[in-house]
DNA sequence: ATATTAAATGCAACTAAGTTGCGTAAAACA
DNA sequence: TGTTTTACGCAACTTAGTTGCATTTAATAT
């Protein structure tokens, strides 16, 4: 089960070029087998004892799988970063925002996408998706 | 031009029920005066050495004023809170209909979009995408 | 006007998330 | 197997925000 996670998480740093390390591959698989979000400390808690990565390593581990585009970073209001792998983005619906220089995506969690004036009559909204796109703070 | 802001404020906060100090003013006039969203610290700033306050209770009065719907807490990517008073309204752009069934996309040109709560600081919108699904008049 | 009192403020100490510098370990490649 | 580049681990640091408690002050009652 985790496994598969594993060998998935292999497979798609091997593709990056970069090095293919421990801890790498350990917090990506983490991230796959997770469907939502998870933050540094859940993530700490999810690889226990035995399998112990220094905390500051997991963070440049994260950055660096943003960096890669293998996960991305999720904004959410209590002054913490979290983590999901970029697999699932088709599921949600909430708003994103898209570099167009370093194509980094950002979910903006709490940025709620609403319309000012009612649709068109017989018209019916199921699902609404909002993508600002521009520069983030590292390319502006 | 700042004392309008300043008699604003006291009216605003009278309006609440609850005490009229000075620095619940102080704050709410800087606030009204922004047009974007500002941080602890930028406000500590504003304020200046004359018209300090203590750091602890600007921390209380911005989560008093958010309490109080006189400003909205904004969420942003470097871990700090922003905030921001309520009377100004987010960004307007145009959006699109897209129907589930016949995939027919419609310009809804009167239909604005808009969301809640503004980019993380450093962030810049070139272009804002807003795709309403569902069904269509013709397909409902 | 003055006293009363509940709410707001100031101070000090604390927590939690994330960062930096630097020496050491370990992938990758020859 | 040795060399080189990259990642890791450790310690110390920074920054944003919080808590407890004593003091002050705005609002109210006298």
């Amino acid at each position: 089960m985790l496994t598969n996670f594993y060998e998935q998480a292999e497979e798609m740093i091997r593709h990056t070029g970069d090095r293919i390390t421990r801890g790498r591959v350990l917090v990506l698989s983490i991230l796959l087998a997770e469907k939502k979000a998870i933050s540094h400390h859940e993530i700490e808690e999810k690889l226990g004892d035995d399998s112990a990565i220094n905390r500051v390593t997991l963070y440049r581990i994260l950055e660096w799988l943003n960096k890669k585009d293998l996960a991305h970073k999720v904004i959410s209001g209590d002054r913490k970063w979290r983590f999901r792998t970029n697999i699932y983005t088709g599921l949600h619906q909430h708003a994103h925002f898209k570099c167009s220089i370093c194509a980094a995506v950002t979910c903006l969690n709490d940025v709620k996408a609403k319309y000012s004036s009612p649709l068109p009559p017989g018209y019916q909204s199921h699902e609404v998706e909002l993508t600002v796109k521009g520069l983030c703070a590292e390319c502006a």
